[in-house]
RNA sequence: UGGGGCGUCGCCAAGCGGUAAGGCACUGGAUUUUGAUUCCAGCAUUCCCAGGUUCGAUCCCUGGCGCCCCAGCCA
C-alpha cells in the first residue's frame, strides 16, 4: 500500500517497536483493528486505523481487520459490511487478513476445557446479581462463589452441558479461578464464557455459548502472530488478565499496548450516544451530515486524505485530550483548497439588472478553475444583464470597512465587468431590497478596468437566465457545548445539540456548469467555503449540495 | 480511604540529564480579481507544586496536588 503522507512523527508506541525490532525481540510488525460489528465506524475508530495500518505500512508489516464479534446480541452483517467498506474508503487495505475472532470459537472452547482442567477456571452456578455482590467493591475484597471449588469433573461435565444447550441464558457461566481478593476487579474470577442461546451473524446457530471480550482478545492476537496489539486506555486494566490467559494456557504472548481515544470538542463520540441520536430522529440517520461518523463525514464532503492528516497531525499519546474541532475542519480546508474546482454560486440570491448592458446579449468569460493552478483548466461562464449576486454582498448601509456593493459604488464581479449600483427596487409592503440597478463599465471586461483605477471589492455572481437551481444544506456544529460528552452517564447530555446545526437553503442560483456534479466530487464554491453533491437527496432536478466546510473568514469574524 | 494511568503554550504534541521541535488557534505585516490561498514575523527564561541528587533536571529521587479509568453474564 502506497500513500502520500509525509514521515509520520513519532509517538511512543513507534518508540517501543523500534526497540523491538533493534533488539531482534520481533523480526517484523503485525497489528490488527479489531471493531465490533455492532455499530457504524466513527471519527474516533479512524484514529486506531490510521495508527494500526499506518504502522504496518511504516514498517513494512500487516495490519488485520479482525471483527471482534463475540456478542451475537449486539452485532449484526450489515455492520460487519459498512465497517469494511469505511476502512477501504479510508484508503487502507487488510488483504488477505480479515478475520473473525467467532472463527476461534472451537480453539478458544478447548483452551477453556484445558484451563477447566488445570483447575484455572470453573462453572459457576450464581445469578448475575449474586455474582456482582460477590465481587465486592473498589476498596472491599470480593468472596469466592460457594461453587468455585467444584470437583474437575464436575465442572468439565457442566461445561459440556453449557455448550450442548442443555441450559438457559444466564443460568451459568465458565469463570476464570484467580484472585477474589485481587485490588485489579478483572482479576477477581472474571467471567469467561455465557450462555446466549441467540443467532451469530458469522457462526448462525453452531454456538449457545459464547466466550468475553477478555478471554477472546488476546488468545485472537496469539492465533493471529500480531506483535502489538494496540488498544485505548480503559483497557489498562484488562492487560494482567490479557496475559494472564496467554501466560496459563502457555502461547505465544502480543504486546498490548494503551494509547487515548480520540474526543473532538462539539461532539459526541459513544456509539451509545450516536446510536440514540440517530434513533430519536435528532439525525437523519448513521450517515447525517453532521454525524462524526465516518459514513457521515463522506456524505458531508470529507476526503479520506483530510481525515488521515487530521490523524497524523493529532498525535498519539496517552494523556486524556479534547482536539479542538477547529483542528479537524482545517484539514479538510487543507486538502480541498489544493484540489476542489472553483465555481460560482449565489445561495441567498439577489436580482441585478444592469441598465446599460444591451438587453437582449448574452457573452461568456473565462473563468480558471483555480486561481492558484493553471494546470486545471479553465471554463466558459455566461453572462447577462440580469445576474445574481449574494444579498450579503449587497448593503445600502453598510459597516465601517465594507467593501462590497453599496449605492452609488462600485464592485468587481468576479471574471466579468466592474458595475456601479445605481438606485434600487424595494418591495413596496416590506420595504424589503428586491431588486438593484447598476450600470456597468463596458472598458472592464474581464474586470479590470480601463484608466487603472483600483475596485477593493470582487463579488460572485451567476446569469439569471443561465443559472441552474439548487438546494444547498448548511451545517454547523452538532452541539454547542465544548465537552458535550464529558457529563458521563448522565441523561443530560442531549441538551447542549445545536438547533441551528442544519439549514437548508432553496432556491440557490448556481453556474450552469454544476447540472453535470458527480458524487464525491467537492467544488469550492467561491467566496462562501466547500461543497459536494449530496448523494442520498439529490434529484435529476434539483441538485442538492452539502456544505463541507466554510472558507477561512477574517471579515466576520471581525464583525 | 483499593488498583491502574496521566500532568510540557489556549488545544494537541516532540523531548529519554546539557540548557523547550512542530501543528492548530491567536497577533502583526506583504502579495492577492475569493475579506480565500500563499508568504514573512511574533507567540513557554519555562515544563502541576515543593524539596532533593547533579557542574547542570521537563527528563533521576522523595513528598504533595489535580485529572481520567475500573465494581457488564458489553467491547
Amino acid at each position: 500500500m502506497t500513500l502520500p503522507e509525509t514521515a509520520s512523527s513519532t509517538n511512543f508506541i513507534r518508540s517501543i517497536i523500534d526497540e523491538d525490532l533493534k533488539s531482534g525481540k520481533h523480526k517484523t510488525v503485525v497489528t490488527r483493528f479489531p471493531p465490533e460489528p455492532n455499530g457504524y465506524l466513527h471519527i474516533g475508530h479512524a484514529k486506531s486505523i490510521c495508527l494500526n495500518f499506518g504502522l504496518a505500512r511504516d514498517y513494512n508489516g500487516r495490519c488485520h481487520l479482525r471483527f471482534d464479534d463475540t456478542n451475537p446480541t449486539k452485532e449484526e452483517q450489515e455492520y460487519v459490511d459498512t465497517i469494511q467498506e469505511s476502512v477501504r474508503w479510508l484508503g487502507f487495505d487488510w488483504g488477505e487478513d480479515r478475520y473473525y475472532a467467532s472463527d476461534y470459537f472451537e480453539q478458544l472452547y478447548r483452551w477453556a476445557v484445558a484451563l477447566i482442567k488445570k483447575g484455572k477456571a470453573y462453572v459457576d452456578d450464581l445469578t448475575a446479581d449474586e455474582i456482582r455482590e460477590h465481587r465486592g467493591t473498589l476498596t472491599e475484597s470480593g468472596r469466592e462463589s460457594p461453587y468455585r471449588n467444584r470437583p474437575l469433573e464436575d465442572n468439565l461435565d457442566l461445561f459440556h452441558r453449557m455448550r450442548a444447550g442443555e441450559f438457559s441464558d444466564g443460568s451459568r457461566v465458565l469463570r476464570a479461578k484467580i484472585d477474589m481478593a485481587s485490588p485489579n476487579m478483572n482479576l477477581r474470577d472474571p467471567v469467561m464464557y455465557r450462555i446466549l442461546h441467540a443467532t451469530h451473524p458469522h457462526t448462525g446457530a453452531a454456538w449457545c455459548v459464547y466466550p468475553m471480550y477478555d478471554y477472546a482478545h488476546g488468545q485472537s492476537d496469539s492465533i493471529e502472530g500480531i506483535t502489538h496489539s494496540i488498544c485505548t486506555l480503559e483497557f489498562e486494566d484488562h492487560r494482567p488478565l490479557y496475559e494472564w490467559f496467554l501466560d496459563q494456557l502457555g502461547i505465544y504472548r502480543p504486546q498490548q499496548i494503551e494509547f487515548a481515544r480520540l474526543n473532538l470538542t462539539y461532539t459526541v463520540m459513544s456509539k451509545r450516544k450516536l446510536l440514540e441520536l440517530v434513533q430519536q430522529g435528532y439525525v437523519s440517520g448513521w450517515d447525517d451530515p453532521r454525524m462524526p461518523t465516518l459514513v457521515g463525514m463522506r456524505r458531508r464532503g470529507f476526503t479520506p486524505e483530510a481525515i488521515r492528516t487530521f490523524c497524523e497531525r493529532i498525535g498519539i499519546g496517552k494523556n486524556d485530550s479534547w482536539i479542538d474541532m477547529g483542528v479537524l475542519e482545517d484539514c479538510l480546508r487543507h486538502d480541498l483548497n489544493e484540489r476542489a474546482p472553483r465555481v460560482m454560486g449565489v445561495l441567498r440570491p439577489l436580482r441585478v439588472v444592469i441598465d446599460n448592458y444591451p438587453q437582449n446579449q448574452t457573452e461568456e468569460f473565462d473563468a480558471p478553475n483555480h486561481p492558484n493552478k493553471p494546470e486545471m483548466g479553465s471554463r466558459k461562464i455566461p453572462f447577462s444583464p440580469v445576474i445574481y449576486i449574494e444579498q450579503d454582498d449587497f448593503s445600502e448601509d453598510p459597516p465601517k470597512g465594507y467593501f462590497r456593493l453599496t449605492p452609488g459604488g462600485e464592485v468587481r464581479l468576479r471574471y466579468a465587468y466592474i458595475i456601479k449600483c445605481v438606485g434600487v427596487v424595494k418591495d413596496e409592503q416590506s420595504g424589503k431590497i428586491v431588486e438593484v440597478r447598476c450600470t456597468y463599465d463596458p472598458q472592464s471586461r474581464g474586470g479590470s478596468a480601463a484608466d487603472g483605477r483600483k475596485i477593493k471589492g470582487t463579488i460572485h455572481w451567476v446569469s439569471a437566465p443561465h443559472s441552474i437551481e439548487a438546494e444547498v444544506r448548511l451545517y454547523d456544529r452538532l452541539f454547542t457545548l465544548l465537552n458535550p460528552g464529558s457529563d458521563k452517564g448522565g441523561a443530560d447530555w442531549k441538551s447542549g445539540l445545536n438547533p441551528n446545526s442544519s439549514e437548508t437553503l432553496k432556491s440557490c442560483r448556481l453556474e450552469p456548469g454544476l447540472a453535470d456534479a458527480a458524487p464525491e466530487r467537492r467544488y469550492q464554491f467561491e467566496r462562501q467555503g466547500y461543497f459536494c453533491l449530496d448523494t442520498v437527496d439529490s434529484s435529476p432536478g434539483i441538485p442538492v449540495f452539502n456544505r463541507s466546510v466554510t472558507l477561512r473568514d477574517s471579515w466576520v469574524k471581525n464583525q
